[in-house]
DNA sequence: ATAAGAATCGCAAACGTTTGCGAAAACATT
DNA sequence: AATGTTTTCGCAAACGTTTGCGATTCTTAT
């Protein structure tokens, strides 16, 4: 059991515990004839500062938090991937804890949070919280959150989001600029914001334009039910020129759907969806997807979170753009 | 700024800080009536123990730590989602770190875990990480640890495995079945053990059986590589009657490939792959596979660790059931 | 009433750091 | 040689907890 501590090392060089710890910081106080023994000592006796005494003196956990429904979901990995990534090269550690979507794991969750004193905070709120109630003692205890994914509408709070509208703006108008008219929208629950935000966007850019299209939306919850869904849909000939899919549930559900009933991609239907790119490119031809990188997300959360720790005022909301990227499913 | 200790409780109440404590935990010393009134009050200042000063008294920090080379990948997010869950389960909290595959930030990590004085650790070592020797440092200072998946073949390492062999047994047993016999089996890079067990295996079988086949035999490391390779046999006329997909990466480039050259399956080819699951699913028909549980190896992976933790000896090595789950590739 | 025993609580040390402040030693200035 | 300045270091408190041990008060039995 190597347990080196600064006490050890002061024994050893016979100098006290300050000395240790100020010469392996490099402090100017301390002559380098002794900085540079300590420092070897230090170094061939393994000595590792002890996080928690460091925390505990400094009030500087250095540690980041991290909540999502699950951690096993395409595009929560990728956020959480981008985060780890910069809170290793920034010097903090990464704390993540997944709430199954369950409003009660979710306060114990900041329990554990305010309990580890983290110094921010990354929260997609589950789908069934209601209220943001639990999240006002973070503010008390001067802890920042940053909400991203599925923000709440607040207006005081600090969130991240994909121009969702712009989003679905985008795959609007890839679609009206193929003339096709009998169009299938797939939507996930009308509850989350995501799902009302680009609801909304996607009806307008309809609107707009002059060519009126036959706009048939459908609200589902799950990968199956998009498959039954589209499957009825074609068992009764019922076959629209272009599915839209909100997401990559949905866009699953619907492409298992038009492989069984045989339906050649772009011929006998278009597809188009929203997605970080990885499940459109596992089919052929690549379906053609407007991003919503996870990665990029995490990135633009992580810089949104430095601002609040460095005291700097930071905008109530950060949007990442949306980019088309063209598949061959239109 | 809401900081509650135990000081200003005591403070208030009126009484030393031990008895705050001990009341807090319900230590029999205490009188129920102080206890009440102290419980009372530390629940209107919620009050919430300070971690750091936990572990450090203690000298246990509860926290367990998680190495991948990437968080965002199929396999390794149901491991962390299944760690993580137990994890919460049994009070432990949960820190995460990637390597990239990078052995130098390997060993930094190592690092950070031992400042963070981890209870234990889940290790998938990288796949360019040579020598063991920074794990070493581990032992030293009392940190189990419990590789997975890619594990190295060292003896005197706690593991836990999928039955790789038995799982390429399987595979190999139900093209048998079939009893077509051009084979096209990919596998991933040579070098990791994983890839070394699966093929002797699969050969074996193979070897065992009275009726000859044709056996192809491909390394490949990326999705892109076995796309061409599928791609280039078929429009070659080199058409196998069954692939063989050593991993979820493989499995999708292949299919890739088997769409556009419109291959049906299984009329014209058939599929077989080893997975969790997630792929398989997303094709029409589903793609039959021998399954490798991510989440059902974390659960083992914990049951592992927690008994290193409570010093009973574990195991050397504990494997995972492989079952074969039939799609309708075959 | 007294002593023994139980119930209830406080003292103080310890966990390993960091850091303001002051002390001693070395050096430079007149 | 006396004073001033700089370099180099140690003291001690603090961060918030936990816990062995001793002290005090309260019961109960004699």
């Amino acid at each position: 059991m190597n347990n080196t501590t600064l006490k050890k090392i002061a024994g050893i060089v016979g100098c006290s515990i300050s000395t240790v710890s100020r010469a392996l910081k490099h402090h100017p106080d301390i002559s380098v004839a002794t900085r540079e023994r300590i420092i070897e000592l230090a170094n061939t006796l393994d000595y590792e500062p002890n996080a928690f005494a460091v925390h505990l003196r400094t009030k500087h956990s250095n540690v980041i938090g991290l909540m999502v429904p699950f951690i096993s979901n395409l595009f929560y990995e990728s956020f959480i991937d981008s985060v780890e990534e910069e809170c290793r090269k920034n010097g903090f550690t990464l704390m993540i804890l997944q709430t199954a979507n369950d409003p009660k794991i979710e306060i114990e969750n900041l329990k554990l949070f305010r309990q580890n004193r983290v110094m921010g905070l990354f929260v997609c709120v589950s789908s069934n919280s209601k209220s943001l109630a639990h999240y006002e003692k973070m503010k008390d205890v001067d802890i920042p959150v940053v909400f991203f994914d599925n923000v709440p509408n607040d207006q005081e709070i600090i969130k991240v989001c994909m121009a969702d509208e712009r989003a679905a703006e985008m795959a609007a108008e890839a679609i009206q600029k193929t003339k096709k008219k009998k169009i299938l929208a797939l939507f996930g629950d009308l509850g989350l914001t995501i799902t009302q935000k680009r609801l909304k966007a996607f009806q307008e850019s309809f609107q707009k334009t002059e060519t009126k299209c036959n706009i048939d939306i459908v609200h589902i919850n799950k990968t199956e039910d998009a498959l039954k869904e589209v499957s009825n849909r074609v068992s009764k000939k019922i076959i629209p020129s272009i599915i839209f899919c909100m997401s990559d549930e949905i866009l699953i559900g619907a492409m298992k759907a038009l492989q069984s009933k045989k339906l050649t991609i772009p011929n006998q239907i278009g597809i188009i969806s929203i997605s970080n790119g990885f499940i459109p490119s596992l089919y052929y031809p690549t379906i053609t997807y407007v991003e919503t990188s996870g990665f990029k997300l995490g990135k633009l959360a992580f810089t949104q979170l430095l601002a609040c720790l460095s005291g700097s005022v930071a905008l109530t909301e950060l949007t990442l753009d949306a980019v088309l990227f063209e598949g061959g499913s239109l």
